[in-house]
RNA sequence: GGCCCGUUGGUCAAGGGGUUAAGACACCUCCCUUUCACGGAGGUAACAGGGGUUCGAAUCCCCUACGGGUCACCA
């Protein structure tokens, strides 16, 4: 193939879906792989689903996700207009074309009486299909149905009896016979046509030669095949994808709220964007060797079409996670520092201005996290000691208070804060050594009890940045209550 | 229901006639550590079932079961 063109065409209906993601991530490395072109087109010809922002929020999440393209609408190219609504006069000599060759004609059934046929053949427990009415209409029959004020739509005639064959990239040989495949509308009454002429045409017009979609257009394909064949144009080779699953094994559907399903909420939630595409690019590919994280040009240089799995996937949350988290501890500090404080602002517990010194423990105590973060938004919840009034106190915790050293460190250790002043950052560990001196505890009595005082938790960051973060007169104010 | 696609541990998956059937996430144990986390070392756990073909099938063929997709004037 000397110029691979490979498109994503999402139908701009909304956000940037985890599947659409995936596709358009597929079409992207094998185009840059094998130097060829990444086109994104929009598929906009239903009116009634239509959003005027699902352009937008289709481009950004790739954006977002560093994926580029080298046509579409806001680019250009040499093949546009990228959205179908603008390339409505294209298609018309097409229609014609296959009106005068016979292998389309006019159907004047109506949606009602359409309807009403499918739901008697499905009362018989017939597969529903086009009856074929209008197949063999006569000039005299046509010209009453329009005098009746009938708008006709137009149908592809498809051939009786035969097999219909292609060389999936991914599933390798498919057939399909055209027997249960009834006549289709390619051309709606109001002249605007169906998903399946449109992408044929597209594909065909913009010298697309790969198709890489999902597995939901499989049995679209021999319908699409018939259109490139009775048009007498070159057909591309497909590849159709396997479904993404949710955990209950099922394709996810819109409302399905188990798992976060749009590329938007991910960056809502700070999940890294080269977590999300190290993440979804093993949805269904393999790399040769073991290794597993790899950047963006990495996947680039390592991605083969051959090694897509025919099998779906389900979503595991928990392995994004555990790499969104390997991509926080390996970035800088500072970005992730960014990303954090408006969480931590949305949740009330920083003012929406921030001053130098507020600024400066707002980063402290963000990098005293970023190693645990699964996604940044949880600096949240993770944070939650240091802005609370009141603790309260695990049962181990209470038990621990309870033991007889516990107020002989407590005491040497408040002692030891109300003496020194200002307290420097690296100054609470001499404090502790002092304690530790002074009281001869050590080890687990020594640094557990003060945790515990003034968190109330046995488990928490590193203690002497949180007592850092703390502030000394909080820690005093804590250890008086106590004693 | 017809047609189409799929089925290796809980999950992602390698392996495509001879392997002790990789690796990763999750889980468990241990080590490190003032705790947690990180890191390190181990561990539990799989070829859907049944027939063939073959000296030999996870790998090839058939059937069954299960899962999914699709049958629109949606894409």
């Amino acid at each position: 193939m000397s110029n691979l063109r490979v498109r994503y065409a999402p139908s701009p209906t909304g956000h940037l879906h985890i599947g659409g993601a995936r596709t358009a991530l597929f079409d992207y490395l094998v185009a840059r792989k094998m130097g060829g072109q990444f086109i994104i087109r929009f598929e906009d010809t239903d009116q009634t689903r239509h959003i005027e922002s699902g352009i937008d929020n289709q481009l950004d999440g790739l954006r977002w996700l560093g994926i580029q393209w080298d046509e579409s609408v806001d680019i250009g190219g040499p093949y546009g207009p990228y959205r179908q609504t603008e390339r409505l006069e294209l298609y018309r000599p097409f229609t014609d074309q296959l009106l005068q060759s016979g292998h389309a004609y006019r159907c004047y059934c109506t949606e009602a009486e359409l309807e009403q046929e499918r739901a008697e053949q499905e009362a018989r427990g017939e597969t529903p299909m086009y009856s074929g009415k209008c197949r063999h209409l006569t000039a005299e029959q046509e010209e009453r149905y329009r005098a009746e004020g009938r708008r006709p739509s137009i149908r592809f005639r498809v051939p009786q009896d035969r097999i219909i064959a292609f060389d999936d990239r991914i599933r390798e040989r498919v057939e399909f016979e055209t027997s249960g495949i009834g006549d289709f509308i390619i051309v709606r009454p109001d002249g605007i046509p169906t998903y399946n002429f449109a992408v044929v045409l597209d594909d065909h017009l913009m010298k697309i030669n790969l198709v890489i979609r999902g597995e939901e257009h499989l049995t679209n394909t021999p319908r699409q095949i018939m259109i490139y064949e009775a048009l007498g144009v070159e057909v591309p080779e497909f590849a159709h994808l396997s479904l993404i699953l949710n955990q209950d094994r099922k394709k996810m559907s819109k409302r399905d709220e188990s798992i976060i399903q749009f590329v938007e909420q991910y960056k809502e939630l700070g999940y890294l964007p080269e977590a999300v595409v190290n993440f979804i690019a093993l949805l269904g590919w393999a790399p040769k060797g073991e290794e597993e994280i790899f950047s963006l040009e990495e996947l680039v240089a390592q991605f083969d079409l051959d090694r897509v799995s025919k099998s779906p996937a389900v979503f595991d949350m928990d392995k994004l996670n555990w790499m969104n988290n390997l991509y926080i501890k390996k970035a800088d500090p500072a970005r992730i520092v960014e990303l954090a404080i408006p969480h931590l602002q949305k949740a009330g517990r920083l003012p929406s201005e921030l001053t130098a010194q507020q600024r400066s423990w707002a980063e402290d105590l963000i990098r005293l996290y970023q190693e645990q973060l699964r996604f940044v938004a949880e600096i949240v919840p993770l944070s939650e000691l240091f802005f609370r009034e009141e603790i309260s106190f695990e049962e181990e915790a209470k038990a621990l208070l309870a033991e007889e050293h516990a107020p002989v460190v407590l005491s040497s250790f408040l002692r030891q804060v109300e003496q020194a002043g200002e307290i420097a950052a690296e100054g609470w560990k001499d404090l502790l050594k002092a304690v530790q001196k002074e009281t001869g505890y050590k080890g687990k009595q020594l640094f557990m009890t003060v945790r515990v005082a003034l968190t109330g938790q046995m488990h928490g960051p590193d203690l002497n940045m949180t007592l850092h973060l703390l502030g000394r007169e909080t820690v005093m104010a804590r250890l008086k209550k106590l004693l």
